[in-house]
DNA sequence: CAATCTATGTCAGAATACTGACATGAGTCA
DNA sequence: TGACTCATGTCAGTATTCTGACATAGATTG
């Protein structure tokens, strides 16, 4: 059967599985935006959250953990040390329900701006000669796996962002 | 200017990133993926290990970690308890260099053909309606992806076309 | 032959993320 | 109003992965 080298009928040849090269492209990004970020002294992680909170100014713990795919409970260690470290700024009590609207400090967005261009000279680089036509289709085909997978749930849900 | 919402010019777009799609596809098949394998009491990891050994048969430690996208030491702590629990085997002495060729084992073998058939369903779910013709180009162009990531580090310089 | 380089296996500690749990605030509904 | 459900923030413990370090085997080089 399925004992010797070819194992393509019953499980998942990685030669030819998409979804082992999709692992192996976001494995390939990952490293490279680490190998950008750490002359910076930040990580992936924090310059995620970073990012998202520039573009979506006010998202609480847990919109920004599942904006950078990480449990809200590990945004919260970040979003401690973040804030200690006076990149970000929550109020001490929620202006409504539980949810403290967090914001990116003067501090914070300096040290965004530096690790934003970083960040995007490697997805440049990744990008490289793809025509707009090519990045549309990736695009497309990529959100379309996404769909899929969640079974048609929506990504991160964008509030009111004042 | 870009400080508020729309901070597309100097930093990256999460809307229409690529990159930002990439991690949340990536995500998305991991965590379809630990909901398949979570019934069959085994993690994305164990899994990745176990295929790679069933197409690969011999693969050393560190080529297993390689071909997971983690740490030597991570794979080798991941393939103590394998063989403790009697899924893998490694001999004793390397039988040449330090490479210790592990195999599966007819356990190892069983747990892994349960697994692969969870995994396959996740994959053909994520493949969805996609004809052969769309497979192909998101395999081109996730391929190109990890070559241009993988390549230049610090020459950005990527010749381009136009 | 000897020195050097590279790759490997392994141990130890640190960093990161996760699961479990609890209390709180808001919305829903009888 | 009161019970129920859901989402959130947070604490605590666990699990996984990483970085650093060391010794060893083979290849390379002079």
């Amino acid at each position: 059967m399925s004992q010797g080298e070819g194992a393509g009928a019953a499980g998942v040849d990685l030669e030819t599985s998409l979804g082992y090269l999709l692992k192996e492209a976001s494995s390939s990004l990952r490293a490279a935006m680490e190998a950008a970020l750490r002359p910076l002294g930040m990580t992936v992680t924090q310059y995620s959250c970073l990012e998202l909170l520039s573009q979506r100014p006010g998202l609480s713990n847990s919109e920004l953990a599942r904006g950078a795919f990480i449990t809200r409970q590990s945004m919260n260690v970040l979003l401690q040390a973040l804030e200690r470290d006076g990149l970000v700024t929550r109020p001490a009590a929620a202006p409504v329900g539980k949810a403290l609207p967090t914001r990116l400090t003067a501090r914070g967005r300096r040290t965004l701006d530096r690790a934003s261009g970083a960040v995007r000279a490697v997805e440049l680089r990744m990008l490289g000669e793809m025509t707009e036509a090519e990045r549309a289709a990736a695009f497309a085909l990529l959100q379309g796996m996404v769909v899929r997978l969640r079974g048609g749930e929506a990504t991160v849900s964008a509030p009111s962002a004042d």
